[in-house]
DNA sequence: GGGGAGAGATGCCGC
DNA sequence: GCGGCATTTCTCCCC
């Protein structure tokens, strides 16, 4: 595909504000929050109506390089070579063009969004709907409850009436999830003026220094599962409970 | 697009191994480490040569859907609707596309990776040539000392020859930060028996909370800048010292 | 493969 | 805007 040609239809789609994605060898210049270069190969450009760009390689989850939406874009021809400039200040990217593999754009809608369940969030819920899966006896008294160092997902009695802060984990509890639960607890100590306050960390299964820590600092750890099923929608009303 | 012939070229991109580019009208269910839906709506898909997966909407910088490389992808034409099922247990996602925008696919060759400047790492570099930049009298000793509760990013004795243990982040410090570099100094005093290690945080600027942490617990904060420059490529060996 | 931590993290919510 | 924190985080490195 010839550059001249190219550049006037990404011209065009940029200013029609398309969605246009291009398969092209390029060779790559970042520089903002940090530097970075990526010498010639074959990549997947895409620059999308709200002038984000991605750069993909040909494997590979995460985009090589990126612009944040709102980046302008412009396009230059230099010694048989296609330039594409894009600034968001203080970053910048030059993207030298030296083949095109293809190039398609088009006027996309979407106003939809998407629904998820099995988060931490939905975790929380879940205990407060059912404490004894903390342990029995467990009350919850308040979610998301704000500190001065941070918010603390579940707070609550044991079964003796002793203060109990609750964090949860979706995945596998760690050494920062044990350093979270400790500074809250210190601080509900500290704010309420108790000397006794406890912990438990509350996730699918943790790590073996993490549950080392955990005991160290007389805390303890909750089996709980992140619940995975979306309550309205799905094709037919999927379950991961088997999971 | 007709979604029979739009079956055949996928079908076959997939085999060859390509990097496949669409963008199409489509509905997706996903569930695998959380559960999600996403109602019918404009997206571009692309499937890599190493059967990653990205689901992106017109707007934004990441995929709103998505699977890992390794999947399996299977098409179906079900009621004049084509279905994209991937499998990669234990998750799965399914899609269905009511209509095809594009579709462009082509064989990519990319064996370069990116060089980064300016990262964590490349603090730890810079403060180790040179130590001022923490304090006048600082010796560093090592880097990346691994512990059982973490690794250490720069260790080293102050003027006075007492232990100091420096965390480095490239942005801005936060409690996390702080807490981490407690737990590093909590466990230096343990494994070697001394009763006084200092701690410092190195990073451009920290957050309010986090300094009064910090200085509670009695540790100190060093401003230091990430090194943002390239040494060896660059199209003009273009640095950011200005920042 | 698990464990630990960074990332040009990004995105969300709250103040 | 900053602050604090989750994320289907992902990725890298090391054991």
């Amino acid at each position: 595909m010839d550059l001249a040609e190219c550049k006037q239809e990404l011209e065009g789609a940029i200013a029609r504000n398309e969605s246009i994605v291009l398969a092209a060898q390029c060779e790559i210049w970042y520089s903002g929050r940090a530097e970075s270069y990526l010498p010639e190969g074959d990549r997947i450009l895409i620059i999308k109506e709200d002038k984000t760009l991605l750069v993909h390689q040909p494997t590979g989850n995460n985009p090589v390089n990126y612009m944040k939406p709102g980046t302008a874009h412009s396009l230059s021809l230099d010694n048989g070579m296609l330039s594409l400039n894009s600034q968001n200040l203080p970053e910048y990217m030059d993207i030298r063009i030296t083949k095109v593999h293809f190039l398609s754009s088009s006027q996309l809608t979407d106003n939809k969004s998407i629904e998820i369940a099995g988060t931490e969030k939905d975790m929380a819920d879940t205990i407060c709907s059912n404490p004894e899966l903390i342990e029995p006896g467990f009350k919850p008294l308040s979610q998301e409850e704000h500190t001065k160092y941070g918010f603390i997902d579940v707070f609550g009695y044991d079964k003796d009436n002793i203060l109990t802060v609750v964090e949860c984990k979706r995945y596998r509890g760690d050494l920062q999830a044990v350093t979270q639960l400790r500074r809250y607890v210190e601080k509900i100590k500290e704010a309420k003026g108790v000397s006794q306050v406890r912990g438990i960390l509350a996730c699918p299964k943790i790590s073996p220094n993490a549950l080392s820590m955990l005991q160290d600092w007389g805390f303890s750890f909750a089996a709980v599962e992140p619940p995975k099923y979306l309550r309205r929608y799905g094709k037919d009303q999927k379950t991961l409970d088997s999971f």
